[in-house]
DNA sequence: CTATTAAAGTTGCATAGTACAACCAAACTC
DNA sequence: GAGTTTGGTTGTACTATGCAACTTTAATAG
């Protein structure tokens, strides 16, 4: 129990998954491993992420945040621990601990490309429970989590609010709904629940549009509400 | 991004909040932090948990288990990861990352008190948010939030079937999610939902009683089952 | 200036899963 | 066999939804 000083320490690092909605597709935000030799999985694409900085990083937390802030400039997204894996097997350098973030935001807020050309940030579009690419390290497995968590609260809560820019139509909102859960929603029970749930208010403003104009809604609280049930159409099992 | 030889790696430990029910009460194993000089919080209770062994545990979960079974003799209760706390300040020898896995298990199958007396595991009642005695680090926050994700997941979850025994009866596993959630639920709801569910089945005995003997089930999945609904008595909101 | 179009937003009905309450059933005690 | 206790069922009301049809609003074409 007491900490020998000899003790062998395992590697500890913080990875993220973003998700933004671009060009109606759920994306996530990947970097290249560097190319250069000795760098495991060079050249490949990978979560963003990186040691845990024992003097900058005053919390897990506040490490996940930096990098999303050095990959997008982003600086209040909705950030969430996902969770940590470890294991001597998932890095060829050694015994390392992951602690692992996703983040949702509107993809009109990132500025990409900061830095050089090797770790260059892109988005790639969500297929299935991943992306086409290969992954680096055991970056499929986790953003495989990322994603089922991410569905799987987008059921009963109001997550997807936090990929819309800060004014939105129920419409708007809804698409997001059906672009992360990959499948229609009902519209009436939609506008139902949201109303309902009471954390989106007017702007009192309309969105300009070629047909009717919709009304526009702000989120009246920045964390995210819990519906009573989830989705769930008739020709689903539970 | 690359590893630095000399870069300084934080401690890495596993917690476990280990939950059972014992008389009638939902209780947490505790252990007490060894008495000797040097030791942060001599003689204060603390969760279960240690380093991580590089060369022991194969993964975070393998590591949960190693520890769980050094308290308990538990061999496969449900353990589930929590998340991660990490910082510089939660552990007086410097910057440390823990992670939190809790485990639900049935305290008759529990053999305490094994290895010396000053580590000697007991369970402890729990009350609100936490227990009566305070606890070393930060594991005050760490059980709370335990806590809060166990209640908040029975709502919607078969978790406290693994309270019990193997075989058990409906009442029974009434009484679990009673004395989790703190509140009564109504028995033809929840019955109908228990069975609607289709995770247990009959064993075809029956539970001696001194009234009417009750029917016994046992699980069909050892994993659990997730509810389209929450509980929700008509007096609350949301 | 009316008809058309398209998206916004509403209304009406059916249904699933409770919440609540009252009831029936089985075993034991006396 | 009457009383007691717990197991288990039945019946009604209600809520949030699934589904589908409908009305409203503005832009635009003719």
């Amino acid at each position: 129990m007491k900490p020998p000083p000899a003790m062998e320490r395992p590697l500890a690092t913080v990875d993220v998954a973003i998700f933004a909605i671009v060009d109606d597709a759920l994306q996530v935000l990947l970097v290249r491993r560097p190319d250069r030799a000795g760098e495991p999985f060079p050249g490949c694409w990978a979560l963003p992420g990186g040691y845990i900085d024992v003097h900058k990083d005053a919390s897990l937390e506040a490490c996940a945040m930096r990098k999303l802030r050095e990959k997008t400039g982003v600086r209040s997204p909705y950030l969430e621990q996902l969770g940590s894996w470890g294991g001597a097997k998932r890095d060829p350098r050694g015994y390392t601990i992951t602690c692992v973030y996703f983040a949702l935001l509107n993809a009109a807020l990132v500025t990409l490309d900061r830095g050089g050309t090797t770790e260059a940030p892109a988005w790639h579009p969500v297929q299935g429970d991943g992306v086409r690419e290969r992954l680096a390290f055991d970056h499929a497995t986790l953003l495989a989590a990322a994603l089922q968590r991410l569905r799987n609260k987008v059921e009963y809560t109001s997550l997807p609010a936090f990929l819309l820019p800060e004014h939105f139509t129920l419409s708007e909102l809804q698409s997001a709904y059906e672009t992360v859960l990959d499948r229609p929603v009902d519209k009436s029970a939609f506008r139902t629940r949201m109303l309902a749930a009471d954390f989106i208010e007017p702007t009192g403003e309309q969105r300009a549009s070629v047909t009717r104009p919709a009304l526009l809604y702000r989120l009246k609280v920045r964390t995210p509400v819990l519906f009573p049930r989830t989705f769930s159409p008739r020709g689903e099992a539970g």
